[in-house]
DNA sequence: CATGAATGAGCCTTCATTCAT
DNA sequence: AATGAATGAAGGCTCATTCAT
């Protein structure tokens, strides 16, 4: 039998987020991620059933990988509230610090992976936004944060704000330093913008 | 492309609207818009030239829109920078306020608005940027603002923020009330979390 | 609008006939049926949903024709149970007489239609049965077809015989005139083969 | 092709009957059939060139089986014509008796086989034909078979109501014994159904 | 002989766009 | 202007067959 040299899953996944990040989901052929992965149109389909499931794998792996590292930011008793935010702020910064074609996809493509309940992708969303609401209540019971600050409108503000932030960076990482981006997130959302 | 009376062209915009809100630019059938509007599928080009134009229009109007309001502000005197940034997430909320689809559209769809430069979109976005930061700068050059807020990156922030805001908003209204994101909004960036 | 010249369902049945006929439902290719047809490719699919509903079709005409043809013969009190079964057979000569490849797809596509309870032909099908085997019965209760024929493998063995004669003649009609087929099936039927 | 120990050739016949028989020839996979004979995909093409030269493998027995035993059967010199022909209607039910997917696999697919006069089924089967002939032919000439009876219309009925049985039978075993079905095709044959 | 991963030709189907009326 | 039937390019996916091991 033909043994299969190095990953070729990882190879089609790294190959699908260059194209998805160039063309879009839909604009995306499959030959063309083929091509980038150095395999024939077919042998996609050994390793994922159709296009749609190597979105979710990417966004699968993603979630799984913002999970863990919220989960384990949770429960550390080092750092109070705010130092949990400023390392979750981190954690965005620092999964796309070098990828910046998956922070396109991680943007863009969310609304075109499928909502079905059998997508882990889901759960691992799921459980980042409770540990995320975890963190920030904690934060206002002990005092630290500003409880007039509600916490769902507080995650879409924070997660839209580092959303686009990454967006636009990816698509051009010349025109502003990530690091720049990241200290201003926090100031922001630390003191705000009065002087 | 002249508009008789009943104003078609606004009819397919409409639909268009509701449509990609529903099902997103790629899965959206011209036929359903078409259905939507009232009107033949092939009326539908008789108003527009493809299926990007329609999307092209929504957008132009958009930012027009924002460009148009943005500017007005600029140009205020009876009020500081803080109070026109107030006014500008104002802006955002009210623009949606009585469009969730709108405002799914406008968040979802603007990466697949042509970017080529016969774009009027373009021009609106790029001159409500323009102000955006002149607005920004100003409050800086002027004491009060944070001069350590980086005017692009802060855009961004905002920007993206308000965007996801309004997006999840839309998707489920009764989950949030769009005031409470709006005072969110504003507490936040004027203020930061801290307690 | 563009107004339909001629039926174009009716051109796309004849073609489909010849196109099953010539190659099998599953080496059938729609562009060649299209092509039959005198219309473009994706103009099959204004009148058909897909491949399987154009040999639905087919069989639904068939079917149809049938069991009107025997409803009639069964309520038919001037003629007697063996002459019912005789025009029986003239049936499904008649039928056929002018449409070899009609016969070609009737006795070897069968198999290939759906039979999701969906399917018109299905209930035409059944019926068609029901009558038959009726006339067999009133014909055994008359005393005047022998009481030892079982329905049930009478009707497989004449409708499989018939089939068969079809089939051969259809694909090769200078090798035996349908009309001695027609008087042999009605000869062995009704007297066996014994001298 | 060399055959080993718990010959393999054997196997994947065996086990693409089944698969034919349940799904027809174009619906059946190779690796369903390796599968089903303990096999791996590619070990397939050991035995056989192609998907084809497996559905003529199993004719090429078929008809081989058949041939031998019609032979034999004109060759008796104790029995009459009537009695061959009854014989011979045996030979096809205590062919199929113990095998149900075999009958399927003879009646549906046989359309399917290469007509290539490279194909030894073809030459078994005409022979086949040859042999019934002669033993018609020989009834009609010694007086036993009614010479109004034409020989080719005999062997297509005779056939095709022998081959509908079986298949009838094989699709749903319980609703008839075979038993039934052979008493009744001898009555027919050679009494009709007149009472 | 045996394996099963890899290949890639091939086709059904969709739907934005066109155009005869 | 309006219609909607007709078009046909395009691509996701299947699976018989191959071949490196």
């Amino acid at each position: 039998m033909r043994v299969r040299e190095g990953n070729k899953e990882a190879d089609i996944l790294d190959a699908a987020i260059k194209v998805f990040a160039k063309n879009g989901f839909h604009n995306a052929k499959i030959y063309k991620i083929a091509e980038s992965a150095g395999i024939a149109t077919g042998s996609v389909y050994l390793y994922f059933k159709n296009k749609e499931a190597i979105l979710n794998k990417i966004f699968e792996n993603l979630w799984g990988q913002l999970y863990q590292a919220i989960s384990e930011l949770k429960q550390r008793n080092d750092i109070n509230s705010i130092d949990k935010i400023d390392q979750l702020i981190n954690l965005f910064f620092n999964i796309f610090y070098n990828k910046p074609e998956l922070a396109i996809v991680f943007v863009n493509e969310q609304i075109n992976v499928s909502h079905k309940k059998d997508g882990l992708w889901l759960k691992y969303n799921e459980r980042f936004i409770e540990d995320g609401e975890e963190i920030l209540t904690d934060g206002i019971n002990k005092g630290v944060i500003n409880p007039n600050i509600n916490v769902k409108a507080f995650r879409y503000f924070l997660l839209g704000g580092l959303r686009y932030m990454l967006d636009n960076w990816a698509k051009d990482q010349k025109a502003l330093s990530i690091n720049i981006l990241r200290q201003n997130v926090k100031l922001i959302i630390k003191n705000g913008i009065l002087s």
